[in-house]
DNA sequence: TCCTGACATTCCAATAGTGACAGGTCGAAA
DNA sequence: TTTCGACCTGTCACTATTGGAATGTCAGGA
């Protein structure tokens, strides 16, 4: 159900119509909460079935722009707030969980690849904080203390990484 | 598709019915990738189907015991070594994203509870560090690394967590 | 003027995950 | 001997997510 708090959120911001949200998407939340097109549109649909947004405007090509209404707002302020975060579920860690099922070799070059994976994630992470104009509002202010929780994590996950192959057994099975 | 590789993970070390699976699911794998029964049963029908595991032994109360095929042993080392891993989703930090919509006082009651659910975290990890028998074969030693991961992993966003409360605006808006 | 690329929406089929329900069996303790 | 708790399997309906296809519109450059 987080995605519909997503779109919120951005609406909250300003008025857009599913296009532009699929751009900020692309851009902002890439790293966060990725969505796809049918996603948003579908979600759309529903969140204005349910009074959380209106159509405010209409443009050409069949453009219509979304705006959040008071119960849109009231919805987001509880999800941020009252809601439980989900379980998260790890990918990588749940393979590390079977890296016995491979050689030693093939473990450390598999943690290896994690290592050079945080290298990129960090590098994009450096390219937002230099292409982003961080005097823009709400958003600028909290998007930096996300990316500076992604260049942590980042960090932390590169030196659990290297530490790791310390931990495996030695030589080849 | 990373459900059936966990159920595969498992089933690589020894037999087990969907009720042993599922209990693992809940100890050791419950930080890494929750499942429900359902879905734990369900894969375990589409597995057999695909030949990735067969019944090997049908016990009292109606328990099909299954193993792991060659064919899913292959499959499971493929998911571990070539696929991609997904990409991560994060409810806390899309929150924090839009934590300029409520109050700076409110923002600060979020980070704190963030603060506490890692301290929770960490609770519950030593605990599984301590009931543990590390001693037990290749998902032990893989069970520690991914232990230390949640370890710095909570660690790093409870410093994170300090420093974003001092970065927001302060006051009440 | 024509073409292209960005803008913009909608529909579809398939897989993954949640939560509740339903039903049944065995062992051991009271 | 009854009954209770642990054991054990399954189904259903719903929501979320993925990925792709189809369709059309407008603005500006060649």
């Amino acid at each position: 159900m987080s995605l519909r708090h997503a779109m919120l959120g951005l609406l909250a911001e300003e008025p857009a119509s599913g296009y532009d949200l699929l751009r900020r998407f692309e851009v902002s939340l890439a790293n966060v909460w990725p969505a796809t097109q049918s996603q948003v549109y579908g979600e759309l649909a529903k969140l204005s079935a349910d009074g959380h947004v209106t159509v405010s405007a209409e443009g050409p090509r069949g453009r219509k722009e979304y705006a959040i209404t008071e119960a849109g707002r009231e919805e987001l302020r509880h999800w941020l707030l009252e809601e439980r975060p989900r379980r998260r579920r790890d990918d990588l860690m749940l393979r590390v969980f079977f890296l016995g099922t491979v050689s030693p070799a093939e473990a450390r070059a598999f943690l290896e690849r994690g290592v050079q994976r945080m290298d990129a994630l960090e590098e994009g992470l450096r390219a937002v904080e230099r292409d982003t104009d961080w005097n823009d509002g709400d958003l600028a202010v909290n998007g930096r203390l996300v990316l500076e929780w992604g260049l942590r994590f980042a960090a932390m996950h590169r030196e659990w990484a290297e530490w790791a192959a310390t931990q495996l057994p030695s030589g080849d099975r």
